[in-house]
DNA sequence: TTAAGTGCAAAAGTTTTGCACCAAG
DNA sequence: CTTGGTGCAAAACTTTTGCACTTAA
C-alpha cells in the first residue's frame, strides 16, 4: 500500500519532487471504490468539483508518471480513452472482462493467471510491475439477440451505458 | 484461419457487404509476420504505398467491425494509440509483456491463461472472442541502469525503437 | 433497385508541448 | 538558490461524422 511518504521517497530516489498536486492524486486513487476507474479527464472534473482543480497538463503527466512507476495501472477496456486505477497487489489485484458488443465491464480475480506471470517475467529476466487479464467476450443479453447472427450495427444490451454501446 | 468466403459468410449473416476494401485489410492481416502488429495509420500508410488506397475513414470503420466481429484483436500496449491483430486461435494465440520503461514488446504463449479464460467465460455465461494477459514489467537493460533508483525521465534502453522510449 | 459502404473534408476529442512563473528541497 | 513542476494556451494527433456518391447483392 501505497502512504505519502513511501511516494514521496520513492520520488526523491530519482530526483523528482512530492508536490501537493501528486498526493492528491495519490489520495483520489487511494479512495477510490474497488473497481471504479477514471479517465484523465474523470480525475480533472472530479477535482474540479471538490475545488482543488488541477491543470489538465499535470494530471495528464502524473498519470504518466504513476503509470511508469507502476503505481496506477493504465486500463483499456471498451472505452474510447485510457482509464487508470491503484496499482493492488494481491488479493486485490484483479483483472477485466469487457463484452465486444455492449461494452460493460466484468471484474474477477484469478490467482492462476498472476502465477504465471510471475513465471513468465522471471524466465525472461524480467521485474514485474503488473499484469492485466483482458478478456473480450459477447455477454448472455447480445447471445440472446442472436449473436453473431443479426446483431444490428447500433445495437447496446440494456444494461449498457449510454453512448458506450454504439459501434 | 479466416478466408475471404468464412468473411463473406459471417457479413451476410448479418446483412452486411464484402467489399473490395474489407477484403484487403483482411489480407493485409493474413500476410502480417507473426508478432507484427500495426495501427490505423500504418495501416493507411502500407495500402497508400502498394497503390491500394483506402481512406482513413473506412480503415477506422473496419476496424472497429472486425474487433467487434473477433477477427482482428486491438492491442494497447505502450503505443501511444491502437494497434491490431490478426485474432488468432490456439495454437498462435498469444500474450505480450511490455517494458514500462524502454516499451519494447515481447511476445509469450502460455495455456494455462487461455484455459483459466475459458473457465471464466463460462463461469459468467459468456462467449470467449479473445483474452489478453499484457504483462507490464521492467526490462534487464533498465534494471542494470539502476531502476527504480536512477532512471532518468527520458532514458530508453538501447534496443527501444526511437520515440517510443521518452516519457 | 436499394441499403450499405466509401471517400472527403470538417469536427470533435484526446494528449502533448513551449514557456513563463512558482516552489520543493 | 536551482531545478523540477505547474498552468495556460496553442499545437499536434487520433478518431468520428455528415453528406453526396458508389456499389454489392
Amino acid at each position: 500500500m501505497y502512504t505519502s511518504d513511501s511516494l514521496k521517497a520513492e520520488l526523491h530516489a530519482k530526483g523528482w519532487r512530492l508536490t501537493p498536486q501528486r498526493e492528491v492524486i495519490l489520495q483520489v486513487f487511494q479512495n477510490l471504490p474497488k473497481g471504479k476507474h477514471l479517465s484523465a479527464d474523470d480525475l480533472y472534473e472530479l477535482l474540479e468539483k471538490r475545488g482543488e482543480g488541477i491543470s489538465l497538463s499535470t494530471i495528464y503527466r502524473t498519470l504518466k508518471l504513476m503509470t511508469r512507476m507502476g503505481i496506477v495501472r493504465e486500463l483499456e477496456l471498451a472505452e474510447v480513452h485510457k482509464h487508470y486505477e491503484l496499482n493492488r497487489t494481491a488479493p486485490n489485484h484483479h483483472h477485466h472482462i469487457v463484452c465486444a458488443q455492449c461494452n460493460r465491464t466484468i471484474e474477477f480475480d484469478n490467482k492462476t493467471v498472476l502465477k504465471q506471470a510471475i513465471n513468465q517475467v522471471e524466465k525472461s529476466g524480467l521485474e514485474l510491475i503488473d499484469c492485466q487479464l483482458t478478456i473480450y467476450a459477447v455477454c448472455p443479453e447480445a447471445i440472446s439477440e442472436g449473436f453473431p447472427a443479426i446483431i444490428s450495427d447500433n445495437w447496446a444490451c440494456s444494461r449498457a451505458k449510454k453512448s458506450e454501446g454504439k459501434l
